[in-house]
DNA sequence: TGCCAGGCATCTA
DNA sequence: TAGATGCATGGC
């Protein structure tokens, strides 16, 4: 039980790092606080708004200003969504067992995937697309602005998909998000018309899963092994985006060795770190 | 100032 | 079916 007496929520960090694990391109909703508290965080999922933070070993959330107390479902809710669920000192031995995962380990073991909300991670990737980070968080902060809930002073959430579907591509300009607003538009509506849905994907196997998010205007291979890797939760698939493919070629010239297998997800997270580090500067 | 970005849709051969 | 091209915008 992770809910305090203050309204806020303690956890066993088990060695997350939150500043490796928020900004490394996983997620677009978090915002590193002013220089006075350096090693806080705040950030917004699924209409929830938190300030998180790591002393030590311990992960401290506390509501923002203007949100109240943190609840047991906030309990529940963020202990998944920071991974503190799953085995990673078990998956770290695993990827120890190769020299190079060994080096990714070594140098990102704080990372965690992200168990993010399936809508918000779908509009998220989208607006990636052929697009800068600095820009995608810009366009989410917009899109929130302009069609998600107040959660606090200045503070706004995603919009849910049944009040994004009602915009209108003109609606949808203040964001500049250019051509992904139709895309934006068609995701919503498939969605708040029940197309698409987050429930039956869970149910599916991944390769109809991925078939039946491709069926959203602007959700592509990529797009969709995102929105299955860090919302699906679907560890199995990679997002191969162009530095994947060079980070894998750089590390595994003869492919994935099988002791990464069943865990790629992960390794490829660690790799997609140790790539926007190694070859941006030498490539 | 111009290149190009964490893709995708559409067109053409 | 595969390869080429255009897309909106803005960061660098």
């Amino acid at each position: 039980m992770a809910v305090k007496t203050n309204g806020t929520l303690e956890y066993d960090a088990k060695g997350l790092d939150l500043q490796q694990t928020l900004f490394c391109g996983q997620s677009f909703v978090w915002r590193q606080c002013g220089p006075q508290t350096p090693n806080e965080y705040k950030g917004v999922a699924a209409g929830r708004a938190v300030l998180a933070g790591c002393q030590g070993n311990v992960l401290r959330l506390r509501p923002l200003e203007g949100s109240g107390p943190l609840t047991r479902q906030d309990d529940a809710f963020w202990a998944h969504y920071f991974a503190l669920d799953e085995d990673y000192e078990m998956l770290h031995s695993r990827f120890a067992r190769s020299a190079r995962l060994h080096t990714c380990v070594r140098e990102y073991a704080g990372i965690r995937v992200l168990n993010q909300p399936f809508f918000e991670t779908l509009l998220c990737f989208i607006i990636s697309q052929n697009n800068h980070i600095p820009r995608i968080v810009g366009i989410v902060e917009r899109l929130c602005q302009a069609f998600g809930p107040v959660l606090g002073p200045g503070l706004y959430g995603f919009p849910p998909a049944d009040v994004l579907a009602k915009a209108t591509l003109q609606g949808l300009a203040p964001l500049r998000a250019g051509f992904r607003a139709k895309y934006l538009l068609d995701a919503a509506e498939q969605v708040a018309s029940g197309t698409i849905d987050e429930q039956t994907l869970r149910a599916l196997p991944t390769d109809e899963a991925r078939r039946q998010l491709m069926r959203i205007k602007g959700v592509g291979p990529k797009v969709a092994d995102c929105v299955l890797l860090y919302a699906l939760g679907r560890r199995e698939v990679a997002p191969m985006d162009v530095w994947m493919k060079r980070a894998m070629k750089a590390l595994f010239p003869k492919g994935m060795p099988a002791c990464a297998k069943g865990a790629e997800g992960i390794a490829q997270q660690y790799i997609f770190c140790w790539a926007r580090q190694n070859l941006q500067a030498g490539s």
